[in-house]
Formats: structure tokens, sequence, C-alpha cells
DNA sequence: GCCGTTTTCGGCCCGACTGTTTTCAGTCG
């Protein structure tokens, strides 16, 4: 198995729970963890970063030290730093800082006092009433810690889904909106900078009684329970299990609230430390000058203070955002709103849920100016994939319904699998007689990378290959990303002007962030599709346009967002086409 | 261990809540 850039994070990020055990340098374990960040946010694979001799040091939080040591990791497969500390502390301890309400100087004082090195062995004790021997621990704390692990146990370390998380948050979020006096109110977190995972919800009012808020925020029908209750701060658990903190701040305060709990952590770090050498002070109530406020009731006068444009919250994740501030160069991110038409589309012809008709008049009811229909190729026998006759069939379908239909323009496509030796399931002369090709791999998700990378790469080759749909096969919280040469494939993509597919399915996000933003790196074009099996599916592309702006797109980087001419001139041109 | 618009040493984000403490440490976000 290759060794993935969360691998190795996670190698660093066990190190500095170890140390943090220990009681090391604060610092120096912080450090630790920064660089496990920066590695779990790189595009390209460390392991090809080494072989390729990158000097490592060139990204944000890894010096010297760290890079030999990540270097260390690629030839070895082990962190030498991590096994050395592994022999003075157990390293399933650092297993039970995941339980909340424990941190290292819990995890050692009842390793030290009980010598347990388990979750499993902490219930057990916690349920004997045995943790409250221990000076520190009380009962309260105890029950706290059997909470805590049930809550482990239940959630599985799982972050809920964007779109889950949407559908939580906006009841309680106007569930609060009606308090009295309450002025703004805004979901921030990485809910708000549009992360495809939210691991809680972090709402933010301004309010002058925030007393009420929290009065009116335990009353909400969905809490399971309330986790602590202060008058400017709260936290509940919903039914399922999702955490939702609850922030009421003054007005004069909402901007410097708003974002300091949108984050991220990096970015929020960042920007205290610029205030810092501003002689600014910048915390969750305003940017200080000594005492007095100099910014704070909003978050575009708090940026400017600190010499830098507003940034939109998707690009706050400390990848050079700050220093693009700094010089007025950030993007100007895709809107939802300049998505002209969609590429990807099913129907009942195979596994959709909508006839065409109906799709083609959802989309027209969008305001889109063109939909390609896309159902599956013959391959996808379960989806009932359509034979090149029956492509036939349903192609003279769509033109008379494109005929009879004003304001939309119908395009003839087909999803055609990249079979597992590269080839399309669908002979060259019927892909010929189609507007749209979006190629996508369903089956044979566990070749080897070298396996998958020259099938993609060979499938590239036929001139038909237009769009490379959900190029990962990916599925949030379910299924793993294939094992290929992402950047090999991309450059590839790039040569022949293939778009690559941001697919807006909320399972699916294939690309996501990274990979998205390095096909741009790379020259690709994207395009934001659905993959909609119904017409309500339409209205997923927002998730989409979500995940291109963390990528850093701009409307020209999206085929999509093109009228038909200019479209059809972005699209790779196949022979005689 | 990283980092640099008071740079190669000396900082490193900071406030709220909880439980346990009898004045605050630990944890969280």
């Amino acid at each position: 198995m290759t060794l993935r850039n969360r691998d190795i994070a996670t190698l660093f990020k066990r190190l500095a729970d170890l140390l943090e055990i220990e009681g090391e340098n604060p610092f120096r374990i912080q450090a630790y963890r920064n660089a496990a960040e920066t590695i779990e946010g790189l595009a390209a694979p460390v392991t090809e970063l080494v072989a390729a001799e990158t000097d490592l040091t060139q990204y944000s939080h890894i010096g010297k030290d760290i890079a030999e040591k990540i270097e260390g990791v690629v030839a070895t497969g082990r962190l030498a730093a991590l096994d050395e500390v592994a022999q003075r502390v157990p390293p399933e301890l650092a297993d039970l800082m995941g339980v909340k309400g424990l941190g290292p100087k819990g995890v050692k004082a009842l390793h030290d006092h009980f010598h347990i090195r388990s979750v499993d062995e902490l219930e057990q004790l916690a349920r004997e009433g045995r943790v409250r021997e221990l000076s520190g621990f009380g009962a309260k704390k105890e029950a706290a810690l059997l909470e805590g692990i049930h809550e482990l146990h239940a959630r599985q370390y799982q972050r809920t889904p964007l779109a889950e998380a949407e559908a939580q948050a906006e009841p309680l979020r106007a569930w609060l909106a009606a308090v009295d006096g309450v002025e703004c109110i805004e979901i921030a977190g990485s809910y708000r900078r549009r992360r495809e995972t939210v691991g809680d919800i972090d709402i933010v009012v301004a309010c002058a009684d925030g007393a009420a808020v929290m009065e009116r925020l335990v009353r909400y029908d969905g809490i399971e329970r309330v986790a602590s209750r202060g008058t400017t701060r709260s936290s509940v658990i919903l039914a399922d299990g999702l955490q939702v903190d609850v922030r009421a701040v003054p007005t004069e305060s909402f901007g410097a609230a708003l974002m300091y709990f949108t984050g991220s952590k990096q970015h929020n770090v960042a920007l205290r430390q610029r205030a810092i050498q501003r002689d600014l002070k910048l915390n969750e109530y305003g940017l200080f000058q000594g005492d007095d406020a100099v910014a704070g009731a909003d978050e575009p006068g708090i940026y400017r203070q600190l010499g830098l444009v507003w940034i939109p919250p998707e690009l706050r994740g400390d990848r050079g955002e700050v220093e693009a501030a700094e010089r007025d160069h950030l993007p100007a991110l895709i809107e939802a709103d300049a998505i002209r038409g969609d590429l990807h589309a099913h129907t009942t012809w195979s596994d959709g849920r909508d006839t065409l008709e109906d799709m083609a008049r959802g989309a027209r009811a969008r305001g889109y100016e063109y939909l390609a229909i896309t159902d599956h190729g013959p391959r996808v026998r379960i989806a009932n994939g359509l034979s090149p006759e029956r492509l036939q069939t349903q192609a003279e379908a769509i033109a008379e319904l494109d005929a009879s239909l004003d304001g939309i323009t119908l395009l003839k496509g087909c999803e055609v699998d990249i079979l597992a030796d590269g080839t399309l399931d669908l002979p060259d002369e019927v892909l010929a007689t189609l507007d749209i090709v979006v190629c996508s791999i369903h089956y044979n998700l566990r070749q080897s990378r070298q396996e998958q990378t020259d099938r993609v790469l060979r499938a590239m080759e036929n001139p038909y290959f237009m769009i490379w749909g959900h190029p990962t096969a990916r599925e949030v919280n379910r299924r793993e990303p294939i094992d290929i040469d992402l950047e090999r494939c991309l450059e590839e993509a790039a040569e022949h002007g293939i778009a690559i597919e941001v697919s807006a399915q909320p399972k699916r996000l294939d690309l996501n962030d990274a990979g998205a933003r390095l096909a741009r790196e790379k020259g690709c074009r994207l395009v934001i599709n659905t993959d909609a099996h119904s017409v309500g599916n339409l209205d997923l592309v927002r998730h989409g346009v979500d995940q291109a702006r963390r990528a850093w797109a701009e409307a020209e980087d999206i085929i999509n967002t093109r009228g038909l001419v200019e479209l059809r001139k972005a699209l790779r041109t196949p022979p005689g086409g």
C-alpha cells in the first residue's frame, strides 16, 4: 500500500500526542502538529515530492529537521522519533486523548496511577467508580469521561458530510434567529469554509442579551443533551450526535467573533501573528490597540486594519491566502450563478429517476442554456446501461425533444466506462456521434497504482475522451480514492484538452479541493457537474461550486460557465469534429 | 521545532467553561 500524505501526517500527530503526554516543550509539539497539517493539505503526494528531491522546507511549518524526518518516513515507512518515544510512552495512550475531557495531563495521571493503556480499560475503571480515587478527578469528571467514551464509540471519529450538516444546522439557525434583539446570526467553522465534512457546528450570534439566546437554545427540540452552558458560550449535542457550539457576542464584536470561529485555526494563528507584528491584539472581541478597539464589528474592517483585503472563508486555510490578500491578488472565486449548464445527467433511459423531458424542463427552469444527457454506457449493466442501438434510439428522442423545446439546448452524450484495460465500453464510431463524452471509472477500483494510472492514460489517448468524470471514484466517508498517479494523469489531460469533473454529488465531491487545485495548476480546465439522477439533483450544483472555490477556481477555469458556442470551443475537439 | 516588516535568538493565539481547587489547572475550540 502506498504511503499517503494522511498516513505520514498521522505519524507526526501521534508523535506530538506522545510527547505531550511526556510533558515535552509545548511549542515543539505544536511544531509537529503544524507540520502534520501542512502535509495533509499538500496536493501532491509527499512520496513523489521526495522522489523528485523537492526541497520540503519551502512548505510552511516544515524546517530542516522535519524535512529530514519526512524523508526518513518515505524511505523506511517508519518515523524513527516516534519509535523512540514509543519505548518510553505506550503508543496506545494517544488513543485515550480522543476521549473528550481527557487531555495529556489526565492521560499521564491515569497511566501513572492505574497503568491503564486503552479506552476499554478506562471505561471499566470508570464504571467501577475508581477513577475518582485519583486526586484531580471527581465523580462528575468520571461521569463526563464515560459520556466521552460513549460518544467516541457512537461517532467512530466520523465527521458529518456538509450537506447533512446543513440539514441539521439551518433549522437551528432559524430557531435562534427568532430571539428578540438578535442582530446577526451566522454559522461559522468549517461549515462556512465549505469543507466537505464538518466536525461540529459553530453558530455566532450578535445580540445584546446572550442569556436569552442560550435560554432558547436549550429549549430546541432536536437536542440530546446540553454539554456546557454559559451566558456567552454554550455547547449542545443534537440527537444524531452532532455537536453545536453557540457563541453570543455584542454587535461591535460580531465580525471578530465570526472570523475567530470560522477559522481555520491555522489562518487565525497567521492573522494573530500579523496583528502582533503591528502592535495590535486580535481576539474574538475585536482588533485592539492597547485597550482601544480599532475594528471588530465586521470582517472586512479587521482585514483592512491588518493590511489585507477580505479573504473569502473558502480560502482560509493558511495555503497562501494571506500573502495573496496582502498583494490584492486573491482569485475572483466562481459564484454559483455563473454555471450555465450541466454536462453530466442521467434519465430513465439508464438509472435516472426522471424522464428525458422532465430533466430537460428542469434544467430550463433553473435558467440553464444547455444540458448534456449522459446515461451510462453498456458496462454498467445494473444501471441499465445503453447499448449502441439504444443510444442511437435515445439520440433520436433527444433530437426530437430539443427541436420542440425553446430556451435550452440538449446535448447528446454518454457516461462511458473506462474498462480495466483502459479501453472504453463503446466503439469510436458510436462516440463520434455524440456531443459530450464523459469517461468514468466504476469498476476494478482495486487495481495497483501502476495499472490504474496506465488505464486512465490509455483511455485519454482516445480522441473522444472529453471529460474525466468523478476521477478518483472516492465517496465521502465511505470509499477511499483509487490509487493513481493523479498528477501524471492531470498533465496528460491538460495536454489533450480534457476537462476534469468536479462532481457536485455530496457523496462524491470528486475531485476534491486539493485535487481540483492541482488540476488547475497543471493547466486543466474544470467542469462542475451534478451527475444528476433526478430533476432535484440539478440543484446540488452549489456543492460543486463550493469545492471549486476551495480550489481557488475562477469562473474562467470552469468550462460550463461559458455559453454554448464558447463551451464547444473549450471541449476537446475529436477528429473531424 | 519553526520562524523572521523590532530576523538567527527568543518568541510561539487566547479566552470560556468545568470541576476541583479554596485561587486555579486542564481542556476545548
